[in-house]
DNA sequence: TAGTGTGAATTTCTTCACAGCG
DNA sequence: CGCTGTGAAGAAATTCACACTA
């Protein structure tokens, strides 16, 4: 029985990537779809769905499938998807900027409310609707437009206080996109994306694989080198 | 014996961590530094660092840790650092925009050579020092340039094209921002940064810790969901 | 009959703990 | 002595394989 509660990390993290599938099902008018077909949408394999959906309840059909309206919702419920949560984005310099602009946040239910920098040039500025407000003002915004998240897109030196603002101001999801290592309090989740580090790997990856770069050690096998899902 | 190669992929996720945090070592003018003193920067723990590390080689010195600059440079040859690569953004809309001027990825070794994108009216248009550039160009850009990795920025619905562009132009490291599922041959390595996916991981972790939402369940315990590394 | 749900086996990753070396 | 390097133990994640059932 996988009961409630306690997903392992890993299934979290393949969570939204599922439903990512289940919303081209709907908008595709599927009603029903096996582990095999998911599996094969999300680029992972049938028995890790299976196990995976399995943490969320038994909400499928023997001989037939998962309703992928009833799934849809049921990931929804669990990922806390079912309203939408303001997100301020705090640093306006090339990458917040763009991220401002990004559709691809308000599209899955992270509208971006509200901006904010340290810069007094750039204060009052506009962004799309936006008018860019001062980061000492954090707790105000936070509090009246109901910010849920904080994306930093600050340099690497403003992280960690950038951080702590956010805290002090009651963020408790953070999302940072500065390549330097922060702290938070045990009842704050942060999670980074460094760009960089990516194209680090990939260069790792492409080494191994001995290009025009003649590395002609022992070629041991080719790895199968292709991030499940990507992650 | 580590000995010679397969380096674990979680290793290999680490390696960029270590990296960074050695460079602020030499930075800072440190000669020497321990596996522990490495670990709290690094965001993990030290017998993960001295484990990893072992996969390089033994570089260390007992009774003493290792030579920061020695151990970069191991380092660095085995990510395939030790030279520059040069990058193609496609898809210069918002993202592609900012990432071109985004000096993150020049910083580290990844300068931003080339920009290309499907739509005329961008074609010829300037950011920055380049010319954006046609996408039917790109074998000749890759080529003249000698691009090593492909940054795909376009909408979900050109991403499988790009890739496919991109594959023949003969990129054969790819990182993909476009929310889409895509394949590659097993020749190429592909990594992908979904923006959004990671908000609604932070989504879910929201969720767990019960908040204002009420979610009068069972607690069971505090999740240790601090992401390593950040933490 | 087709496909879920899940124990059990396997593989991968992490952590422990200590021998061994500078 | 202090700290690395690493077998071995332990935990987590993945995959297998099949009983079960709509």
């Amino acid at each position: 029985m996988a009961s409630r509660r306690r997903i392992p990390e890993a299934t979290v993290a393949r969570l939204p990537v599922y439903l990512r599938s289940l919303y081209e099902l709907l908008d595709a008018n599927t009603g029903t779809i096996s582990s095999e077909r998911l599996a094969t949408m999300a680029g992972v394999n049938a028995a890790k769905v299976r196990k995976d959906l399995s943490y969320l309840g038994s909400y499928g059909t023997r001989g037939v499938g998962y309703d992928v309206q009833y799934l849809l919702f049921q990931m929804s419920r669990e990922l806390g998807l079912t309203q939408d949560w303001p997100v301020v984005i705090v640093g306006v310099g090339n990458l917040g900027h763009a991220l401002a602009n990004y559709g691809g946040f308000g599209d899955r239910g992270f509208p971006v409310a509200a901006l904010v920098d340290a810069d007094p040039a750039l204060v009052g500025g506009r962004v799309g609707e936006l008018v860019i407000r001062h980061i000492d003002e954090l707790p105000g915004v936070v509090a009246e437009l109901g910010v849920a998240m904080g994306v930093i897109a600050t340099p690497a030196a403003a992280a960690q206080r950038v951080v702590d603002a956010l805290v002090a101001a009651g963020v408790r999801s953070i999302l940072n996109f500065a390549p330097a290592r922060v702290t938070v309090p045990p009842t704050v989740t942060l999670r980074k994306v460094d760009l960089a580090l990516e194209l680090q790997i990939l260069s790792f990856y492409r080494q191994q694989s001995g290009d025009e770069t003649d590395e002609t050690d022992e070629t041991d096998e080719i790895d199968e080198v292709d991030e499940e899902v990507s992650a």
